[in-house]
DNA sequence: CTGTTAGCGCTTTCAC
DNA sequence: GTGAAAGCGCTAACAG
């Protein structure tokens, strides 16, 4: 491996010269020298070692970033997309990722270990749940981190978020200007920052519309096909007047489950029944029918996150600790 | 941040010591010394800073491996579980994953800077396409790597990869079991390695069995669903006596688009049909009829590359360079 | 058995 | 403008 001496050497100059014009001291050094040693790097490939330059400037140049636990089958489609958008938006500001996997039970050695060797610079942190204890950890410790999504209203620390309870506002919206009138919402059982903010941009169109929320049009249950499922079966036993004509789900798997129950039971969506998702799986689009769907900005996110995360790690004051993107409406088909 | 240095005055003793005990070298130092040391890392919560480690021992203890690229609306579900999977192995193999990312147009660069600055030991390459050329990049450069998937029959590289004929020969066995002697398969467009392979253990099982496979029932398309429901409605056109009674696709997906097809005529899938289908995709087990499939072991794939980038990190000759994994049949309802 | 010391490859004062 | 030299925190000869 070629160092920073064979450079010098083979420029004819010293080390230290060397380093100023890879680092671009301008005004520091001659252009005829910066001439030599710039030659000489193109002749020998050099390339400065990143350990070595980590070591001296004492980081590590890489943002930790924590897989969801995959293997409950709560496969997070979202997620995944997430985490590359972020290995993207980090190496844009000259950071790597480094992704690492705990479970429920190591979580905070595992953590606790990175921070102590000096693994990596800081933390992005998803997945978070109400009162998360990586977040208070980190909060704790000091140990510079950015949240994507929220853990408690009255902690203070830095998150990007989407504006969940708005991004459900317009959808709902949306289906009131095509005339529906009762409209019915499936969600996450109570609890859930994010499920919750859903629902109350539900509520909030409704309200602001004067249209009648009776409590069975609020339907709750897990992350499962199954939950849009048994929502559907539950409202189609109503009168028919009071039958809802459209639903929005929290999410598109949710929103998956009240299609395929409709369908079964020969409601054609997008005709007798307007459907709206949450997310924009990889798959909605290819559904039958294409499926409508809220999409979480992931790409705005990730960049937030890391532009956060950045002068975070730099020990500079932050401009803002909070951060809401708005989501965008993906009109397709199966709000018709 | 404690370094060393703090734990020997802490200790009262000299730096090199603290380093002997941590490094474990055994009769190398007193019990009582050993003692001292220990309890001052301990009071300290000392942990070697891995910089200054790797910086000495020049290496990174990190892998790196490039997400697939997900912009296509090529989602690859297994790819994602792979990921999880492979910085669980590196992890226990005490490395951590570098996950990054790189276009078509890029890739060269990226890798080449990766390796010149020696931000990473290793890589891991998935993903793989014939004659991939990020391997035969890695080949020339001579920078350690291990493959999941093969790329040309001639290079000599080292991979992992599932056993793709056996998998498929093992899926139609089973159908041949059943009683079915019209099986059909949707395979990809020829020149895939991993498809042809599989597509291989069909034929094999088939004429083993001297079952007849008309060319008809060789279907080949793009990794979508519509493949699917194109290749069963061109089945469909088939005399009844033609029709094959069992299905085998070269993916989850494409099973996927040949039951949607098969209950959109009527057709119930598990009974009238049967359909296996490739991967276990996290959707799989909740499909209606849960879909029978073959199961590529990632965990043990996963823990084989690591076994094998290790060691040729650390410059030791390999046991073996090629590694096929043997998949596993997961029975459940679509194949009847 | 323990300590001194020489680096690993780079950045950055501080002289000249 | 350029170079010598002191580290960054750690490991590993090499003495003693």
């Amino acid at each position: 491996m070629t160092t920073i001496k064979d450079v010098a050497r083979e420029a004819g100059t010293s080390i230290a010269t060397v380093s100023y014009v890879i680092n671009g001291k301008v005004g520091e050094v001659s252009e005829a020298t910066r001439q030599q040693v710039m030659a000489a790097i193109a002749r020998t490939g050099y390339r400065p070692n990143i350990t070595a330059r980590n070591l001296q400037s004492s980081q590590t140049k890489l943002m930790g970033y924590a897989w969801h636990d995959i293997r409950h089958g709560q496969m997070n489609p979202i997620l995944d997309q997430f985490t590359y958008l972020l290995a993207q938006s980090a190496e844009a500001a000259g950071y790597h990722l480094l992704t690492f996997t705990h479970n429920d039970d190591n979580w905070e050695a595992v953590y606790h270990e990175l921070i102590r060797t000096r693994r990596v610079d800081g933390f992005v942190i998803s997945n978070t749940k109400q009162d998360d204890p990586r977040i208070a950890y980190l909060m704790r410790d000091g140990f510079p981190f950015v949240s994507f999504g929220q853990a408690n209203p009255d902690w203070d620390f830095p998150y990007v978020d989407t504006d969940g309870a708005h991004g459900v506002y317009v959808a709902v919206n949306t289906l009131i200007g095509l005339g529906h009138k009762r409209i019915a919402m499936v969600g996450w059982p109570e609890g859930s920052l994010s499920g919750d903010a859903r629902l109350r941009g539900y509520r909030r169109a409704m309200q602001e519309a004067a249209l009648p929320v009776p409590s069975v049009y609020v339907q709750r249950g897990e992350q499962l096909e199954q939950t849009g499922r048994d929502a559907l079966r539950l409202w189609r036993a109503l009168p028919p007047a009071d039958q809802p004509t459209a639903v929005v789900a929290v999410t598109d798997l949710i929103a998956i489950g009240v299609i395929t129950e409709a369908k079964a039971v020969g409601i054609r969506v997008g005709h007798d029944l307007a459907v709206i998702g949450h997310d924009d799986v990889p798959l909605a689009q290819y559904l039958d029918p294409a499926l409508t769907t809220i999409r979480q900005p992931l790409d705005a996110i990730s960049r937030a996150v890391v532009a956060m995360l950045h002068p975070l790690i730099a020990g500079e004051p932050l401009a803002y600790r909070r951060d809401l993107v708005v989501p965008q409406l993906i009109l397709r088909q199966s709000h018709g």
